[in-house]
DNA sequence: GTGCAGCGTGCAATCGGATGTTCACAGAGG
DNA sequence: CCTCTGTGAACATCCGATTGCACGCTGCAC
C-alpha cells in the first residue's frame, strides 16, 4: 500500500501461507486445488492490499502477453475505427490489448510492423491487409502463432477469416442501378491484389450478365489503392473516355468520393448526370452532397467477429478453419436515380 | 534458429562468454564495459541465431515496458485517428508502441482503463480526456507517471500538455462573421467540464466584444457532449426559442453537422438561410453539403508533440513543465457568406 | 497397526535478461 | 620479487509470478 505496489509475497505474508499457495488461490483455474478457508483469507488479504498481478512477470512465466497485433492499412480510413473499436471491445473483454499498426499499403512495412510485434511476443494476429499472394503470410502459416484475417482474405493461405460478401454485395449495386434503368454501367475496380477488389469486380461482372447487360471493358478502370485520389484519377479515365455511361459503381466509398471531386471538375451533377454506388456506407458517408447509396455492413461486429476467432484459436481451439461472410445490405440514398430518359447515343460505339 | 527462438544465454554460449558479458555487450550504454573484441564476437553470434532479445523478460527487470497508455473519447470520432496516428508515429520512431482506450466520455470508463494500463506497467500516459476539474488527475498527479494531457488541459493540475489556442481559434471564427456583416451570432458551446467548451466559450464572447456586438445570453446553448446529435438538439432548440440570429458559431464540427441536420428539419438553407462556422476541420469535413467553414489546427502534429513531450519525460527531463498552444487558422468554405440584406425582425426582443 | 490414497501446502526451479559484486589476470611500480 | 592497480569477464542475485514435485497430515481399509 505504501509507495511500492503489493506483490504476490506481500499477500502471502499478510495471509500467512506461501507465495505458490497465494498464486494458487488467486488464480480461478488452480483455485480448487486451495481449501475454501485458505483461499478466503488469501482474497481478503489481496483485496486489503488492494493486490494486482503484475502481468509483466506472468507473460514472462506463461508465455502469454495478453496482447494482439492488428494491422491495417491506414486508421485515417473512416471504415477502419468502427472495425477496430469492435477489436478492441471483444479483446478487453477477455483481458487482451490491441496493438494498432498501420501499413499505409507498404509491404516492407507491414512486414516490419509484424515482425516487432512479434518481438513483443503477442500472442496473435488480426490482419486487414492480406493480399491475395501475401508472402508474409507464407511465414505466418509456417509458425503456429494464431492469426485472423479480417475484410481481406488470401487465396494461398487458408486462414480464419471474417469478411462480407463482397461478391453479393457487388451485385446488389448492379441490380439496384439496373433496377432504375442503367444499362450502360461502369466500374472502379478496387486493386486487383486485394480480395475485395477481385470479388466486387467479380460481382460486378456477375451482376451485369443476370441482368442482360454486356459489361463493356472500356468501362472498367482499375484503382491502385483505395484512395480518394485514385478514386478521382479513376473517374477523370472513365470520363475521358468518352465511353457513355449513366452509372458508376464504385469498389468502394473512397472511391466513390473521388468521383464526386471529379464531377465537379466537368460540371457532372449527381445523380441526375450521373448515378453512384458506393461500397462499405463508411462513416460520415450519408451526409455528403448528395449523401451516397453504397452497400453496408455492420463494422464494428466485424471486429468483434474477428476477435472471437482469434481468442478462440488462442484459446487453442483445433478443429477446421472457420471462414466467415456477413451479410451485406443495400443502402439507397441520394446518389442514385434513373437515368436520363434520352441517353446521350453512344457515338463512339455505333 | 530452430523452433526456439534463441535467448541471451544461446548468444552468450555461441559466442562462449557469461550470459551476463553478452547483455553488457549487446546493450549500448554497457558496451563500453567490454572489450572491443569480445563485443564483435557477440554481436556476430547473436546476429548468426537471430537474437531478439524479450522484451517482458527486459520489463520485468528494468521497470520499462515501452508501452504507453492513451485515452480517447472515441476512435470513432474523425478527429482523432489523425491525432493518434501521430502519436504512434512518433512513438514507434522511439520503441514505444500505445495502447489506445476508449472512454466514450464516462469518468468509470476512464478510471477503469487507466487502471488496467497501469496494471500493464506502462511508462507514461496521454490522455485527451481531461476535464478541467478531474478527479482522476488529482491522484495521477500525485504519483510519478509521466503524463501528457492532449486537446484538453486541466484547470487544477499543472501538466505538460498540447493543445490549440482554442480562445484565439474562436475569436477568429466570429471575426469572420462579423466581418461578413453578422450582428447576431449565436453560439453552441462544448461541455463546460472540458477546456475546450470554456476556451471556445471565452473567445466567443471576446469576439463579439472585440467587435462591438452584444452577446445575447438566448443565442447561448450549451451541449452536452460533443456529438452530432447534440448539436442537433442545440440546435432546434435555438430555432425553437425564436431568437432571430444569422450566424452559429459551434464549438466543434460534429456539433456543426448536428445542426446541418436540424437545419434540413426547418428547411432552412445554409449558408443562405444561416452562416455555420466549426472547429478541428475534421477529415470529410469539406465534402459536407455544403463545405463547413472551420477552425482548422495540425491534427497530426498534436499527437507528435504529445508524444514528444511525453518521451522527455520518461527520458527523466526535469524542469519546469512545457504547455505547447498551436496555432489556429480559419479555413474558409461554403458554409459562410453575409447575412440576407434585410433580417427578419427579431419580433421576441422587442 | 500398518499401508495407501488424497488433499492441501510448501519448496524450489523457472521464465530471460539486467546488474552489483567478486575474481582472475596482466602490467606497472617499489 | 612482490604488491598494487585496473580491466574485463564470471558469478550470483533479482525482477514477480507460475508450476512440477515432494512432503505431511488425515482418514479409510485391510
Amino acid at each position: 500500500m505504501p509507495d511500492r505496489p503489493a506483490t504476490l509475497r506481500d499477500v502471502a505474508a499478510a495471509a500467512r501461507v506461501h507465495p505458490a499457495t497465494a498464486s494458487r488461490a488467486l488464480n480461478p483455474e488452480t483455485r480448487l486445488l486451495v481449501s475454501e478457508e485458505t483461499a478466503k483469507r488469501v482474497s481478503a488479504a489481496a483485496a486489503k492490499l488492494g493486490y494486482r498481478p503484475n502481468p509483466v512477470a506472468r507473460s514472462l512465466r506463461t508465455r502469454r502477453s495478453y496482447s494482439v497485433g492488428v494491422l491495417i492499412p491506414d486508421l485515417n480510413n473512416p471504415l477502419f475505427p468502427p472495425i477496430v473499436r469492435g477489436l478492441e471491445d471483444k479483446l478487453a473483454a477477455a483481458g487482451y490489448v490491441a496493438l494498432i499498426g498501420n501499413t499505409d499499403a507498404d509491404p516492407n512495412r507491414e512486414r516490419l510492423l509484424f515482425e516487432q510485434m512479434r518481438a513483443r511476443h503477442v500472442d496473435g494476429f488480426v490482419l486487414a491487409t492480406a493480399t491475395l499472394h501475401d508472402r508474409m503470410l507464407a511465414g505466418a502459416a509456417a509458425g503456429d502463432l494464431p492469426l485472423v484475417l479480417m475484410n481481406r482474405l488470401s487465396q494461398d493461405y487458408s486462414f480464419p477469416s471474417v469478411s462480407v460478401d463482397n461478391e453479393q454485395g457487388s451485385r446488389m449495386a448492379v441490380t439496384h442501378l439496373a433496377g432504375l434503368g442503367h444499362a450502360r454501367i461502369a466500374h472502379i475496380a478496387g486493386p486487383q491484389e486485394a480480395s475485395t477488389g477481385v470479388s466486387r469486380l467479380r460481382g460486378f461482372r456477375d451482376g451485369m450478365t443476370q441482368h442482360g447487360l454486356a459489361v463493356d471493358e472500356s468501362l472498367v478502370v482499375y484503382a491502385t489503392r483505395y484512395t480518394v485520389d485514385e478514386g478521382t484519377r479513376c473517374c477523370r479515365e472513365l470520363l475521358a473516355r468518352g465511353g457513355s455511361f449513366t452509372a458508376i459503381a464504385a469498389a468502394n466509398d473512397m472511391l466513390a468520393v473521388g468521383c464526386y471531386a471529379a464531377f465537379e471538375e466537368v460540371g457532372l451533377e449527381c445523380p441526375d448526370g450521373v448515378s453512384l454506388v458506393g461500397f462499405n456506407d463508411m462513416p460520415f458517408i450519408d451526409r455528403l452532397r448528395p449523401p451516397l447509396t453504397t452497400v453496408r455492413f455492420p463494422h464494428y461486429q466485424l471486429g468483434t467477429e474477428a476477435a472471437q476467432l482469434l481468442l478462440e484459436r488462442i484459446g487453442g481451439a483445433e478443429g477446421p478453419v472457420k471462414v466467415l461472410y456477413l451479410a451485406p445490405e443495400l443502402i439507397v440514398r441520394g446518389s442514385t436515380t434513373a437515368p436520363a430518359l434520352l441517353p446521350a447515343p453512344a457515338a463512339n460505339d455505333c
